[in-house]
Formats: structure tokens, C-alpha cells, sequence
DNA sequence: CGCGTGCTAACACGCCCGTGCTAGCATGTT
DNA sequence: AACATGCTAGCACGGGCGTGTTAGCACGCG
């Protein structure tokens, strides 16, 4: 026993999980089927079930690998470090990183749709995938709205905001960021990149900061639900 | 020739049509096959065929009446006068007729959820059925916003507003709306009813009106992309 | 009453699916 | 060199799907 193993498991699954991003992008999350993936892999699907026994295994690893692949495009790009520009400007281009403007970010918002996709559907799942993420987009909000770096994670997520209008502002931002998203992929004719920075840049400048002080809104309560 | 038809057809297919929305609240706009559809039907699938050739065909059917049952259901809620509260109170409550924020209105929200995902799937129909209805939904923000009735449709959709900065705000609000939505229905858990009123009514809060012009936004250019 | 037409039900075909199973191949060890 | 074990490929079964076809039923008319 305990004899050498002779392939990488883990570059085996790699190798399935990019097939299965393949389908994903073309046929969205229904298609990702076991004969479907190994077809697309260029395996059998006897070959296959040797690494996932089920479907959803299958599907569970597909989703798991296509976040860690969302995590390492996306991420890097949104938390480059912005200097010339006025504020403004320095959040709209952090914002329309996670934004579907052009081929390449329609890829990555229809992985991560069907990410929350699955996630509803299988709610039961140990530790959702899109939560954490979800936390660092807040934080980056935040972070963007005050112009500071993103703040390291406290741990604490509930706890209370030291400024409660620039929580409540990134809370904002991020649900319009979602609604921008969604009509971006939905009604294209619509709302078209051009648009949707238009809009974005037009939310922003809404947004009351500390040395332009000119618009009060009144904080009644954290928007923690 | 001529014989006067046995059956009332439209009646049999409105019949089909609240078959085959219970199964898209049950399963999703996949699950409508034709089978299922007669299965819950009580019917068979031949007598189904016979209504609708193709399973296109009956998906396109059942996408028109879904989208006319919503009508029925949520445009009079939403154009019913308000008159007590704040512009802010009256504009919040037209928009959170819109919003999944109880178990009807998250049927409603998922039955056009499902709708705009088939129109998605197939844009080279004649005549999107979501199209007049975002822009019903665009009037109505446009008209909360100035706090009037709603303007007569003028026929001529890209003719620019009289007051940008109306135009502007109604489509900040209109993409915000939609990205509670897909908050509260994607990520309940994180975006309650209530944080979504409260996040609501912040956004109109900051909105400037007439009578409170206390922060200008640059407007640059209309957001027809 | 008998007939024709509209409607219904059921079956058949081919396709794709998940999954269990087994024979064969390749490789590291003895 | 021979073996044992991990891996591969492929088949088989049962089920769901869309769709074409066909036999049978019900009703209105002559």
C-alpha cells in the first residue's frame, strides 16, 4: 500500500475544472454534465468518476476552482493601487474592474453569476463561496470611498463601522454596483459600457465626502440586516 | 368547414399558462418541458401538442402571459396614488411595490427574473416583451421623482428629457433598484426587507430636488447609451 | 341514426443524462 | 521478467426529454 501515486490528482481535477469553466461560458452552469466535462477534457467519463464520484461533487469543485480563478483575475486588478485622478475617478475604475464592460469582465461576471447561481440552489453547502467574497467587495467600497488602502479584515464583520455615512455610502454603491452589473448583462442595448460609467461616475460624485461636505443625508440606522 | 369549435382555445391555453408558471416558481424556466407542462396540466402530452407545435412555441406563449399576469398584478399596485408622507415615504413605497421584499412579490420578481432570462436566451424575437415594461418602470421613476403622475408614453423613446438631471436620477434609480433585487433575492441573508428600505430611502434622501438643491452633480451628458 | 371532424391519449423513436460495472492497459515494485 | 495495483475506456441500465404518428373518442350536423 501507500505505493507512489503515478498522475497529479490535483492537476488532474485543474485540468477538469478548466474544461468545466469551457462549458460554464458557453452553456451556463446546466451544462456542466459528466459526460459533458470529460467530453470537453478529452477524457471518458469512467475516467472522471474516478476523481468525483457524483455530479455534485463534480459541480461543487467547479465552483470552488472557478471563484479561486475569479479571485486571482479580479482581485489583483481592483486593489492595483490608483494615484492620478480625482477621487471620483479613482473609484469608478476600481468599481468597473468587477464591472461586465467588455468581453473579458462578461466572462468573469457570467462565472461569478453562476457561482451565486449555484449557491442558491444549494443553500445547505458548509461555508458559502460568494460570501467572503461578497465582504471584499464591502471593504473595497468602503476603502474606496475614504481613499485609503482596503482595510485589513477585523474579523468582526458585524461590528459597527467607526462612520457610519461612509458604510451606509459603500452599502449604496455596492447594491448599485449589482443593479449596473445585472443590466449591463441582461438589457446590453440598454445600458451600454459607455452608460454604465456615466452612471457610476454620476453616483459618485453624489456621494457626500468630508472636504465636500454640501449635501447632508440623515444616518437613522447601520444598513446591516 | 367552419364548425364551431368544440373547445374554448384561448381559455385551455391560459389553462397551460398558470400550469406552467407554478412550474417555473417550482423549478425554474427549465423545468417547463412539454411533459411537465401536461403532467401539471393534468393533461396529456398530445393534447398539449396540440395547442402549441413546439416547445418554443409554448415557452414563448407562457413567457407573454407571464409577463401580462404580472402586469395585472404590479402595475396597479404600483400606479395607486399615494398621498400621505414625504416624497421620499411615497416614491419608497411606489418602488418597494417592485421589490421581492415578501413571499408574493419574490414571486413576482422570479417569475420576471425568468422572463428576462428567456428574452436573454432568445433576443430575435419580435417585440421584447421586458422592453416596455423597463421602460414603464423608468416612466414611473421619472414620475416619482418629480413627484407627478405618470407621463403618457411620447412614443418617441430617445428624445431627450426636459430636465437632465430628472433623467439622470430616475436611471441611478432605476439600476439601484434592481440591484436590491437581485440582492435580496440572490443574498437574503445579507440584505433583509428592512436594510433594503432603509438603503431605499438613503438613495432618495441624497437625490436633489427643486426645492432642496443643496448638491449639484455635474451633469455631463444623457444616460441613453 | 350515421358520419365526419376536432380532440385526446398513448406509443415509438432517438437523443442525452447519471451511474454502476467490468475488462484491459500501464506503471512501479519484487 | 512477472506481478499487483492504479488508472482508463467502454458498455449497460434506467430515466427524462422533444417530437412524430396513430388509434380511439365525443360531439355537431345532415
Amino acid at each position: 500500500m501507500d505505493v507512489p501515486r503515478l498522475v497529479d490528482h490535483d492537476r488532474r481535477r485543474a485540468e477538469l475544472g478548466e474544461a468545466a469553466i469551457r462549458i460554464i461560458l458557453r452553456e451556463g452552469l446546466a451544462g456542466v454534465t459528466v459526460r459533458g466535462v470529460a467530453a470537453e477534457a478529452g477524457w471518458s467519463t469512467g475516467s472522471l468518476r474516478h476523481y468525483f464520484s457524483n455530479q455534485h461533487a463534480l459541480q461543487a469543485y467547479v465552483v470552488q476552482a472557478t471563484a479561486d480563478t475569479l479571485r486571482r483575475r479580479v482581485l489583483p486588478r481592483a486593489q492595483r493601487p490608483r494615484t492620478g485622478g480625482s477621487v471620483v475617478e479613482q473609484v469608478a475604475t476600481i468599481v468597473e474592474e468587477m464591472l461586465p464592460l467588455d468581453d473579458e469582465r462578461r466572462e468573469e461576471y457570467a462565472l461569478w453569476s453562476a457561482i451565486v447561481e449555484w449557491e442558491r440552489l444549494h443553500p445547505q453547502e458548509e461555508g458559502s463561496v460568494s460570501w467572503n467574497d461578497q465582504r471584499a467587495l464591502h471593504r473595497q467600497c468602503i476603502a474606496a470611498l475614504r481613499g485609503h488602502e482596503p482595510v485589513r479584515d477585523p474579523g468582526q464583520a458585524t461590528a459597527p463601522h467607526p462612520d457610519a455615512e461612509v458604510e451606509l455610502w459603500a452599502a449604496l454603491l455596492h447594491t448599485f454596483v449589482d443593479g449596473l452589473a445585472a443590466q449591463l448583462m441582461n438589457t446590453p442595448s440598454q445600458v451600454s459600457a459607455g452608460t454604465a460609467g456615466h452612471l457610476l461616475r454620476s453616483l459618485l460624485r453624489a456621494v457626500p465626502r468630508p472636504e465636500q461636505p454640501a449635501h447632508h443625508t440623515e444616518v437613522e440606522s447601520p444598513p446591516q440586516g
